[in-house]
DNA sequence: GATGAATGAGTTTTCATTCAT
DNA sequence: TATGAATGAAAACTCATTCAT
């Protein structure tokens, strides 16, 4: 990976983030990086071939964001940090998250199985718990994650600290 | 209106949906509507244009979803109702709700202020019923909605019924 | 001739005068006009109809403005009224004026023959005051009209009545 | 300056006299100089771009012609020469210069000031000859150029020679 | 006489992509 | 690896004109 190659791909990040895929043209990601349009295609192929490392880069930033959920142990951990994780994002990565947020509504077949693994963790916390109904108590946090997120993301969320804390208090947590 | 004009923001209605706003060209439009591509900028002035008529198309839509719940007086009520709301959507309206939640992320300005009501009406419900946090409950409850609305556009939630039930059940409705 | 028919050409002359008649659509005439798009077809046919009653209309005007010349014995006075031509149109006639000197650019087979008139009642009064050469003086004396109203219409001469004089005086006038 | 991108300015340029730049598609341009309609764009930006370019070109044509006329010293040269000026452009370049005419009544702000220099360089000739008046003897100068040089190119004059001769005894050059 | 909905061909412009260097 | 000239297809949009009412 040269770097140019790299600031190609941050450029398309920040371009697909801000404006969306199919609004940001191939000229304009070239512009940003400062780097000649074929130089584009010599390195990813195609406008859809940079997509998907934007895709894939999301997803190892993604298994990362919950590594620790799954591997962790504590029943009661796992589900405060599934909660906590739109709060402990740091701002600068908002425009990343932004798109993939806005990518799973834009392309026809964004990976929908990414969620299993934290889906698979927190029915088991449930599960240790012994909640009456350890899979759709899961399946609810990670409906509550993604409505809280997406609110953050759009800066529609005026005092996060006090959601969060409501959240967790919610949970008993 | 005319009926060649409805016709053009039925089908742009359909597209913008299926396709996202921007993937979606104009003589795609006309196409499905039957009817030539000036007609659509005769009419809509712009395919900006065209996508605003199906914004505000979308606002009366919504208007009418949650006008009873703003109406209605008992706090409970009030709540249920709107936990309800992804699940009462007739299925061949999905189309035109994954439209309005796309275009929350691929619009610049969507006007934010649409949830203002809802806000109000449930923040009051909870205060009714002597919620420590009405405004933070109300809060929760409307990022719950997104989230659950979300999974359910884009189908990735297999057995709604039960989803529904369980969510009542949690606030004892 | 209806109110809407003049409407319609006033608009045509106006529009064609400050944007050229390939720059102006039928569509802005009509607006300018406050007529529907399909009256000025009904009136004049087609858009080169609309330009054909406008140059009528100035053939009209220049023959006005040249018919008192013609008919003038006194040779001294022919000249006279012939270079002082650009001086007395009105300003409110500038954008007519105007509009007739860019459709001797714009149109191909502009009505040369126009100046036939003048021509012969200018070389006829130098022959009577004995020039020795009355078809040049002539053509001069009408290539400096041109010339002259050309600047006054481009709004490039500053003082009009300096160089009023000034011609006149050269021509013992 | 790429072979191409000659190749579609040269084009511009032709076409744009020939039929006038409203009524010139870039289509045309395009078909004439065997190039992508694309490339246009890539190198001028936009129809108005080419515009500019051509004006651009001309304006260097403009000064190329009467540098000489600027730096004469004799004042009997700069009048001769300045009104031998229509005359002595080779009739392959009657397109050319047409344009350049039709552009000054097309074009909303034509670059008027472009015959400064030689008003400067004229009204010197004549306060050295002791006229009179020399800005006015100047500037009907300039009048009686673009008075006869329009009438050469629209092909109204059928002896150039003898009008040259005609006027350069007017004037005693 | 007058409207305005509707069209089809054309216009300017953008875009993803290729290729010689 | 990197450039940038070049393309062809498609995009958004305009325009003169027709026609039913």
């Amino acid at each position: 990976m040269t770097v140019k190659q790299e600031k190609i791909l941050q450029s398309a990040l920040q371009l697909f983030a801000l404006e969306g895929y199919h609004a940001t043209s191939t000229s304009k990601v070239a512009k940003q990086a400062g780097v000649s349009e074929g130089l584009i295609f010599k390195h990813y192929t195609s406008k859809e071939g940079l997509l998907n490392a934007v895709v894939e880069e999301g997803e190892k930033r993604f298994k990362n964001l919950y590594a620790e959920i799954v591997l962790e142990d504590k029943p009661r951990q796992v589900i405060k940090k599934t909660l906590e994780l739109p709060f402990i994002v740091p701002e600068e990565e908002y425009g990343f998250w932004k798109l993939q947020f806005k990518l799973k509504w834009e392309l026809k077949d964004y990976n929908t199985q990414k969620m299993q693994p934290m889906m698979f963790a927190l029915s088991n916390a449930f599960k240790n718990l012994e909640y009456d109904n350890p899979e759709l108590e899961a399946e609810l946090v990670l409906h509550i994650l993604d409505g809280v997120a997406s609110a953050i993301l759009k800066d529609m969320v005026t005092d996060k600290e006090e959601l969060r804390n409501f959240i967790l208090t919610k949970y008993k947590l």
